[in-house]
Order: C-alpha cells, then structure tokens, then sequence
DNA sequence: AATGAATGAGTCTTCATTCAT
DNA sequence: CATGAATGAAGACTCATTCAT
C-alpha cells in the first residue's frame, strides 16, 4: 500500500476513536490528519470509504491481537496463558501501544466504530465473523494442546469452553465500556481463580 | 405520557432499529412513522430530541427485561431460574413481542443504538450504568438468596458469579450478532451444564 | 402547474437565454429569479431538472408559434400568408412578447439551448423531432389548400416545398445568428419575391 | 505546429463531437487521447484552450470544406455543380474521412461546438462570420460566372440566390439532426430539380 | 518532454427547522 | 393540533491547475 495512504488509515484510525464520525466533516478530519481534502480523496473514493478502510485496518489489528492471545508464547505455563485472558488491562496496553488508541478506557467507541462500519458496510460482517471464528477456533486448539499434555482436566468440553471464554471476554469489555467505574481488574482475577480451579488437571 | 407521543416513539423504536438515524432525514422518518414532520416538531423539540426519548424507551424496556431476568417467578426452581439466564432465544422472543424488534437475531443492532445515543448524549451513561449496576446486583441479590435457602454451594463467590454471568450473556448476544450462523442454543446449553455442576449444592 | 413553479420556469427561461447554464451556479441562478435555492429543489430534483423543465418549456412556445405560422388567420390572403413565413422579424416580435427573450437578435443562444438540452437530455430528441415534422405536415397542408383553392400553381410539389420553406426559414435565422449583420430583412424579402412568381397560380 | 500537438487536436476534436466538454474532466479527456494531463498542459495552456483550439481547427475544416464546394472542379458542368450542394450524403462522407466524424449522422453536435465556442471565445465570431460570409461570396461569384457562360438565367438575382442556397443548406442539415429519419436525400433531389428549372437558362 | 500526486476553491445538494395557514 | 412550502447553513465532492521529479 501507497506509504501516504497507509499513514493516513493509521492517523484517521487515531481520529475516529475520538471523535463522532457523522458529525466530522471532511474539513476537520483533513486538518486533523495534517493532510488536504484532496489528497485524502485522491486515495479514497468518499467519506465512507476512508471509514471503511480505516475500519477494516481496524479489525486487521484486533485478529493480530486476538491471534497472540491464542499463541502461547515460549516459557509461559498454560496457567500463565490462561490468565492472560482475563487480564484486559494488560491488553489494553498492547493496544495503546501497536496502535495508539486506548481500546481499554475506550472500547465502546471501538465497538461503535465496528458496529457503525457493520451498518454502512454490511459486507464486512463476513470479516469480523471470521475473525471471532478463528478466534474461538484457535482458543479451542490451544485448551485440547493442554489437555493432551495433561495440563487441563480430562472431562473438559474445549469447545463450548471456548466459547464461553470469548463470550465472557467480550462481555466484560462491553460492561467496562458502559461502567468505567467498574471493578474489572479485581472481578476478573476472581472470575480466574474459579475458572482455574475448575479446569485444573 | 401522550397517545400519540408515545405512538411515534414506539414505532420511532421499531424504524431506529432497521435505519441508520443519521442517514435518515426527518421526512423519511415521518413517512415511515406515518405522521408529518409538524406532528414531529409537535411533540419533540428536534430530530435528537426524537432519537434520544427513542433510547431512552427502548433502554426502559431493557432496565424492565432486565428486572424479570432476576425475580425468579412463582414455582420456579433455581436451577430453572438460572438456565432462563442461558436461554437466549426465549429472551429474544420476549422482546419481539413487547417491542417488535428481533434483538436476537440484531442484537449488534440494539448496542448501535445504544452506543449511538451514548455518544450523541453522554447524560445517559448514568442511566445505561445504573441498568447494569442494578442488574448485576438483583443477580447477585438473588444468588445469594439461593444460597440461603442451601440451593447454591455456599463457597460460591456470588459477586464475581453474578459479573460472570452478566459478561457472558452479554457477550454471547454480541457474538450471535456478529456470527447469525452460531449454534447459541447448544453452546449456550453446554454452559450452563457445566456452571450448574459448579454451583449445585 | 403550481404557481411558484411556473414562474420559476418562466424567469428561468429568460435567464437561460442570456446566461450560460454550466457557468451559472445555482446560487446565483436563485439570485437571479428572486428564490432561494431551497425553493428551487422544493420543485426541481437537480439543477439539470430545472434546465430540463425550462427547455421544454420552450420547446412547448416554439410549437405554439410555429401552429400559428401555419394556420393562415381570416382575412389573409394566401400571398401574404407566404410572406409571414419570410419576416423574420415580425415572428422575433412575436416571441418577444409571449416569452420576454429577444429571439431574433439571439437565435443562436436559443438553438445553443436546445442542442444543450439535446445534448443532456437525449429522450427530448424525438419532442423536438414530433414539432419539426408536424410544422412541415401543417405547412404541407395549408399548401395543399391553397392548391385545391387554386391559389398555387397546380403542378408545384408541395411535399418538397414544404420542406424546402422549413429548412430554408430555420437555415436563415441560424446564419443570422452567426452573422449580426447580415441584412436579413432586404435578402428574405427578395426570396420571397423569386418563390412567389414561381408557385403563384 | 507539433506533430503531437496536432495529434492531440484531432482526437480532441472526434472527442468533443461525441462528449459534452463541462461534463469531461481533463483526467477523461487526456485518458481517452491517449496523453497524459501533463502533455495536455505541455501544449496548451489550460482546458479552455484546448477546446478553443480544438473548435478553431474544426472551423478551419469546415472553411476547407466550403470552399471546395464553390470551386467547380474540371470536367463538371454548371449543372452537377449545382447539385453537389444538394448531396448533403457525399459532403457528409468527405467529412467523415477527413476530419473523422460522422457530420452528416450528428450535424446537431457539430454546431453544438460551434455554439458553445462561441458563448466560450465570443473573439471567434469573426472567425465564423467570415467563414459564412465567404461562402455566400464565393457561391455568388461561382453563380455569376455561369451567368456569364450562359449557363444560367440572365434574370437571377445572384445574391439572393446564394444566400438562400446557404440558408437551404444549413437548414437541411439542422433538420436532419434534428430528426434522423428524414428522407433527406429523397427530399433535397426533387428540390434540386425544382431549383434547376428555374434557374437553367 | 512528460508525469501524476497533491491542492483547495467552488459546486451541487441535503435537510433540520421555521412559520403562515 | 397539524401541515408542508420555504429557508439557508453546512457538507460532500469535483477537478483545473501546479510542481517536484
């Protein structure tokens, strides 16, 4: 991709996080992104595409993300990676970083941004059901690895535990978006210590 | 409130739903509503005025979906009582039928709305938080009347149960949303088999 | 028609004439007719609609004028009849009192109209095509009459005549329109003159 | 001038004959050319110029055109002289080898261009004015000239004569333009005929 | 001589809102 | 209460033109 295109995905990325889509005009996205007008529609065909692709560059960094979640790295016990899971502040940080959006204090406006790019691009939805797809798909693969290797318990249904880990993660997220009060640092951990001591071997 | 007042709302709910609020122009809106911009202007200050009373109905109606989730009926078991936690579609069809919109089948739809209002009129949060303050709080209300009455294991952490539940339900909806072709009911089902082996007495 | 419309249309028409469509910005163009460019798209979907309407306005005047070119009023003889056809004049007076636009000293702008209008609009083709055949049908007609009447040469072709007047009389005001100074009035009368030795009984 | 730059006019000129200028954007123009915007702007100074050069070099065709048609070549009598004006087929077809477009098909687009130069460059009225002039000038010298062999009647008013022929002609195209069916060929013989009678000596 | 990325002034068009009826 | 014609501010988008290469 051109190199001023791709910088001007990662700067509109920034922008969108933190500022009303609809209610931005051209002008002000232009200025803030330290471009023209012009140049942003001599790479996108409209508006709406620039949102689209930002979007889609979005999700692009959402399944890395959610790939290294399902990677565990060398060294790291399955407890360790497993505890990963519940440690959203940690992710967030990884966000912040690759990114510079802060998706933790900020997700609801990640997932406005997702479920605005789902109304005006239906077409996506295939993009982000693959992605939660892999997602769960791959979580799966990584809890059978550990039964096989007689870190996790025997009689554990991987499948319908990888979904409920995504659903609950997913879920937490959306509940710190609407509660930024919320305790989830002290929950979560408890909600791990459970979990853990169910799924132990 | 007004006959008529509340009529638009109501159908306002139903058009919101299926129809992006700022690709719709107030003409398009009374037409669909079957009432003329003046009637509009009538009964609601502005197009804004109109979304933001449509979300706080339709968040009304959630707060009142949320509030029969935790009185556990007359005759009901618990453990009846907490599979209607993991019972999505029947969740769904109660909305259909109060509201006449399909939440289960647009569940991302629904969070849009929310997420959209949340934006447009940041004074609702108080109101979007104080739903789920309170519904994990008669969620862990009623746990720990279970618990009482020895339907519960008594070393269940019912805060951090009731934040699970909460999540997970949560996010199961969201990845329905996202993933229509889902088997929730199986999914869903297995969860609930496997955290009533876990907090069964 | 309503009202507001039809005096948009009419004013429009004037302005068409003196203006060039594409340099006119709507803005001025409302200017110009005293509305507003809101009042505009009240009754018009686009600025080409406007232009379109305006045009076959005028396309419906110049069928008006030429029916009455055609139809030889009481008391004139059939000589004099002949003679209307040759004063150009007389018939740019005419215009200019039904329409308000100079159209003999500006035929040209009116025929850069209508080749605009052609041009945009091509479905209009075969309005503009139905009012040429059918002053050239009337025009053979009121020949054929002056013919059983015996007031043209029995051996005259009138089919060919006929088109030979229209072709001739559009050709004129077309050369007087690239020519300001061509003495129109002196060469029109001497034509007349050779036709009417040569078909008169 | 430039070969390249004569390249470019000639398909500029087949280019505008059958796209509205407004309408075509320089990225169009040049794409369909074959030239990059740079050439374009290389040779002529804006837009504008390219299409006012463009017009001119259609005029200076058609001035060729006209004058072959007052010159009567060897070997031709007065008389077949006489009916090449009215071959409006065979004039179409020189043009269309010459010059590349279908005049005689698309008569309407070629004045078009006229017209919308003119409104454009109102210097290249003279341009036009004299083109015309020297076209009804030379008929009349070629007319007197075969007065003077005797070829033609003594009592023809020479310059009416050629003026009407002009207008004649033009009108006939115009009209043909204006409605493609038109047996203009069947039409125009039987008006050379009856031109012929009257005027042979 | 030729390129094409970048510019930004200018345009059409939309639409929330008003107000006379 | 209700209407819908009229308003005009605001915004998306186009494209002739420039200029570094």
């Amino acid at each position: 991709m051109n190199d001023t295109k791709e910088k001007i995905i990662r700067q509109a990325l920034v922008y969108f996080n933190t500022h009303d889509y609809e209610k931005a005009s051209l002008n002000e996205i232009a200025g803030a992104l330290g471009v023209t007008k012009g140049a942003i529609y001599h790479y996108f065909g409209s508006k709406d595409e620039l949102f689209r692709e930002t979007a889609c560059y979005t999700l692009d960094q959402l399944e890395t993300q959610f790939q290294s979640l399902t990677r565990r790295p060398e060294g790291l016990t399955f407890q360790e990676a497993m505890l990963a899971w519940f440690s959203f502040e940690e992710m967030g940080a990884v966000f912040m970083e690759s990114m510079g959006i802060d998706i933790f204090s900020n997700y609801e406006k990640n997932f406005y941004m997702i479920f605005m790019a789902l109304r005006k691009f239906p077409e996506i939805r295939e993009k982000i059901g693959s992605i939660y797809t892999s997602l769960m798909r791959n979580l799966e693969q990584m809890l059978k690895e550990a039964k096989d290797k007689g870190e996790l318990r025997r009689d554990v249904d991987t499948e319908a535990l990888a979904f409920e880990l995504t659903a609950y993660g997913e879920g937490a997220m959306l509940l710190r978006g609407f509660l930024p009060s919320l305790p989830l640092g002290k929950l979560s951990r408890r909600n791990f210590e459970d979990l853990w001591n169910r799924i132990k071997p």
